[in-house]
RNA sequence: GGGUGUUUAGCUCAGCUGGUUCAGAGCAUCUGCCUUACAAGCAGAGGGUCGGCGGUUCGAAUCCGUCAACACCCACCA
């Protein structure tokens, strides 16, 4: 008797293998002859915290990996953290003011040493968390977007875009975040739809000589008790009337047309300003006059471009109003939309307010805080030439998206890209490495872009009237590069692709094979790295690309700190075991499709953990004696190579797939019902009873194979029980034992036993419902021949002491059926004759009817006519096997009656 | 305002080019069992007009049209 505890205990075996694995260096990689299979992982923040995504997805890669590696591939994960510029910027910040330190009061050394500071101190944290999961990542190669080799990878790429005319600085309307105070690129902008107001506000005509109205019909023209006249503008953003310049209307707008060559005052402000025309102006819109403002509204500034407008910037970069505005200044713009709509109220410049639903944009990083249109110098990425590169091989499928539909997402993007702004006013960053020289027209830049301070100065030197500049004259520019910018290099910065092209590991591991991410990074992330692979390498980056769902709670609501109902992953990993959380996100994680994520679901994995710790306690608990193999183990082993080569042969499709949940799901079936409640049940010997050599080398093997299967999934326990199911070798692991290849299944054995599991089902419920005790052994009739080859497998599991064949049956017995055969178990008490002749008569209705839809099929001539010859067999097979089966019944009925 | 996807059992999902793998799986539910591996378990059972309507076809969950609901992506109507 073995003296295993019923129960599977995770803690107790999890951290020991991690570490075995770790000591052994079994997660580390280096080329050699193998076919390579590598994954980069998507680097989370380096400070940030393992959450319900990265589990998902990390547990993801961990089966790729783990199963590559069991199909013999030479795997390797490459694990490694981001800067994260803006968000842990942004952490910094907020935790230096909290000891009552501004950052402006910084110089950008103590900054950054802060901010260092922060980093060491958090960072990797997440990366502890992945151990935990059991993650095999080859730790020894763990990267950091900012350190050495990446952040040259960065500064080279940088000056070579620039050299080849890629990266240009200009003047433009960009996202600002006035919270970080820094340029956003525009897929950092989140749109909600937000319930707001819509301002009617009064713009007087100056100097009216009330001239100039046309009559016409659809001629609106406001006038005020004293009869001046005045234009209404409709906008979501009175504060802004402070920068002003100018009105717009569509000069084919009737309504309006009086207003043509006037001049209008801004209310409150008393600027006076031009009206003009523009086909832009929606005639439709409120009133059809817009206000313009050229510093604060793209289409304004496009306006203000075509129409030679002045530019009042009325707010600071942190959103307050400026000394620019002759009003409201220094108080913040969502304030002054409050102050400002009561006193142009209380002035009698108010027209109306409506209620309006309209979109704004908001920081991805600070969601909180709406972006505001900024014209300010950035740094830009031009960004057609690399769309036209990458959107060929998506579209054919050279690189595939799994699943499919978010090729469409990917070209629509493509088709409409605009230049990538890729400077940040921050400091936690990669510092773009451009220098400015000092120049008396403030209005023309002069710099060079160069890897270091020398390289500018020499290159500085060599422009006509900075021959004798020095390093002192030259500016280093302040800003930082979006975090994105170094994480399109990735697949090839962690190989030192961009320093040394076409190094060994370059060679082996590039392109990688699979990347697994979430859909929401699709643009920031996985099309840049693309670009970045066919420009820097020259070859695409990963072969696949499996965007997983987003994790979302029970009720379909997304995870969020708000709800509280964001679970720990830790917590979760100590209460079910990180065997178990992996399965609980699997099952639930359709290839695609946003996951539900429950709690029970980690519940039925860890069941699932104990399950097979529990087959495993009866296995090891078999004495081996030098016994004859029984007919039923012999047939069991058998129909078990069959079902499992079946399996195989689907796991491997799936993996292929990327349909990992069904490939757990047919794993799990084959362990639970096949292996479990099938296999075992036959094979097991009596109590205290040995098994025969043969029987007990077939179930290890089996064993064996399943826990391979297993592993991916659940790598901690299907390495403690393949560690005990023999003797291994330190060092040697289940991690590089081999998924074996699947063989050919024998169909007709695998049928054979199907018909064996419902005539056993049909024994056992005749037991139920005559309430016969299991052990109790019965006899079993068929009418007819037995054809079925598994008789001493039937007889075993369903606990039968004679299995006959009979002419007829007898009416005192129970039947049931199984296809068109008649089974029959005799009672010795006498049966419930009403009871079974309803079930018999229910049987016979539900035959009859069915022999009728059949039939009506058959005389249909079309249907002989034109369907395949096999479709009409098959009915005519049909029809023949209802016949049998209603003359079957109502033969047993007649006898039950008689 | 454009576009994409989804809708099949109480829940989460499979069902590929129309027909014997066609109505399936897991979970949940119900019934009976503490049967010497496992009650975190065993055995058995019930449960669906395949979102609505219309069409093509001998035949539709599957193809076409249309409507509806939900989800997501994109877009400068203040």
């Amino acid at each position: 008797m073995n003296t295993l505890a019923t129960k599977y205990d995770p803690k107790a075996v999890e951290d020991k293998w991690y570490k075995y694995w770790e000591e052994h260096d079994l997660f580390k990689s280096t080329p050699d002859e193998r076919e390579p299979y590598t994954i980069v992982i998507p680097p989370p923040n380096v400070t940030g915290v393992l959450h319900m995504g990265h589990m998902l997805n990390n547990t993801i890669q961990d089966i790729l990996i783990r199963h590559a590696r069991m199909e013999g591939k030479n795997a390797l994960w490459v694990p490694g953290t981001d800067h994260a510029s803006i968000a842990t910027e942004a952490k910094v910040v907020k935790r230096l003011a909290e000891q009552g330190i501004k950052k402006r009061d910084l110089t950008r050394e103590q900054f950054l040493e802060h901010a260092w500071a922060w980093t060491h101190e958090h960072g990797g944290i997440i990366l502890q968390q992945l151990r935990k999961l059991g993650a095999s990542c080859d730790w020894s190669r763990t990267a950091f977007t900012m350190d050495e080799t990446r952040s040259a990878s960065v500064l080279k790429v940088f000056v070579d875009l620039y050299e080849k005319g890629y990266i240009y600085r200009g003047l433009r309307m960009v996202n600002w975040d006035p919270k970080a105070q820094t340029a956003l690129s525009n897929e950092e902008v989140i749109y909600h739809d937000e319930k707001s107001k819509l301002y009617y506000l009064k713009y007087y005509v100056a100097d009216d000589d009330l001239t100039g109205e046309t009559g016409q019909e659809g001629e609106v023209v406001h006038r005020d008790e004293q009869g001046r006249r005045y234009a209404v503008v409709a906008t979501t953003r009175p504060e802004t009337i402070m920068g002003d310049t100018a009105m717009c209307i569509n000069p084919k707008d009737p309504k309006n047309q009086w207003l043509r060559g006037k001049k209008v005052i801004v209310p409150l402000v008393n600027r006076v300003i031009p009206v003009i025309e523009d086909h832009y102006v929606e005639i439709e819109f409120g009133t059809g006059c817009l206000k313009v403002t050229p510093a604060h509204d793209p289409n304004d500034y496009m306006l203000g471009k075509t129409h030679n407008l002045d530019s009042i910037d009325i707010f600071n970069p942190d959103a307050t109003i400026s000394t620019e505005s002759p009003l409201y200044v220094g108080m913040d713009r969502m304030e002054c939309r409050k102050v400002i709509a009561r006193d142009l109220e209380e002035a009698g410049l108010m027209e109306k307010v409506e209620d309006y639903e309209n979109k704004v944009g908001y920081s991805e990083r600070n969601p909180d805080t709406a972006v505001e249109p900024r014209l300010c110098k950035q740094w830009f990425l031009k960004m057609k030439h690399f769309a036209e590169v990458v959107l060929p091989p998506v579209m054919n499928d050279e690189i595939k998206f799994f699943p499919p539909k978010y090729k469409n997402i990917y070209k629509v993007w493509m088709e409409g890209i605009q230049d990538w702004c890729i400077s940040r006013q921050l400091w936690w960053g990669h510092r773009i490495p451009a220098w400015f020289l000092p120049t008396d027209d403030p209005e023309n830049e002069v710099f060079v872009v160069a890897l270091n301070e020398e390289e500018a100065l020499e290159k500085a030197r060599k422009m006509p009237g900075y021959e004798n500049i020095t390093a002192s004259d030259l500016h280093h520019d302040d800003n930082a590069l979006d975090t994105w910018f170094s994480s399109w290099l990735w697949p090839i910065s962690l190989f030192d692709g961009i320093n040394n092209p076409g190094n060994e590991e370059m060679k082996y591991y590039y392109p990688t094979s699979d990347l697994v991410t979430a859909p929401d990074i699709i643009f920031f992330w996985v099309a840049r790295m693309i670009m970045a692979g066919y420009e820097f390498v020259g070859e695409m980056p990963f072969r696949n690309v499996y965007f997983t769902g987003l994790v979302r709670d029970k009720l379909g609501r997304k995870m969020s700190k708000s709800l509280g109902n964001s679970p720990d992953p830790l917590m979760l990993i100590d209460k079910f075991g990180a065997d178990g959380v992996r399965m609980g996100m699997m099952l639930s994680a359709p290839a695609g499709n946003d996951i539900l994520f429950d709690e029970a679901l980690c519940e039925q994995g860890r069941n699932f953990n104990n399950k097979i710790w529990n087959a495993f306690r009866l296995v090891k608990g078999w004495e081996v004696a030098d016994i004859e193999q029984p007919e039923h183990s012999r047939l069991a082993v058998e129909w078990f190579h069959s079902v499992l080569d079946a399996t195989l042969a689907e796991v491997k499709d799936l993996f292929t797939k990327f349909r990992l949940n069904e490939a757990l799901m047919a794993i799990y079936r084959l362990f639970w019902e096949e292996f479990s409640a099938w296999y075992l049940e036959i094979v097991k010997p009596a109590y205290q009873k040995p098994i025969d050599a043969k029987t007990m080398d077939a179930t290890l093997y089996f064993f064996d194979t399943l826990l391979r299967l297993l592993h991916p999934f659940m790598p901690f326990i299907t390495e403690e029980l393949w560690q005990h199911i023999s003797e291994r070798k330190d060092g040697e692991s289940i991690m590089y034992a081999r998924i074996p290849e699947p063989g050919t299944p024998d169909e007709a054995l695998l049928k054979a036993m199907a018909e064996a599991k419902e005539i056993v089902a049909g024994v056992r419920s005749v037991r139920l419902s005559k309430n016969i005790p299991n052990k109790t052994a019965m006899q079993l009739n068929i009418v007819g021949k037995w054809t079925n080859p598994l008789k001493a497998i039937i007889s075993k599991v369903a606990v039968l002491d004679e299995v006959n064949e009979v002419e007829a049956k007898d009416p005192t017995a129970a039947s049931f059926m199984v296809g068109t055969t008649e089974f029959a178990v005799p009672l010795s008490g006498s049966i419930d004759v009403e009871e079974e002749l309803k079930k018999l008569e229910a049987e016979l209705q539900y035959a009859r009817g069915f022999l009728a839809t059949v039939e009506k099929k058959l005389s249909n001539e079309r249907f002989v006519a034109n369907a395949p010859e096999a479709v009409v067999a098959g009915e005519r097979k049909k029809q023949s096997d209802a016949l049998s089966k209603i003359q079957t019944l109502e033969e047993s009925i007649k006898a039950l009656k008689g």
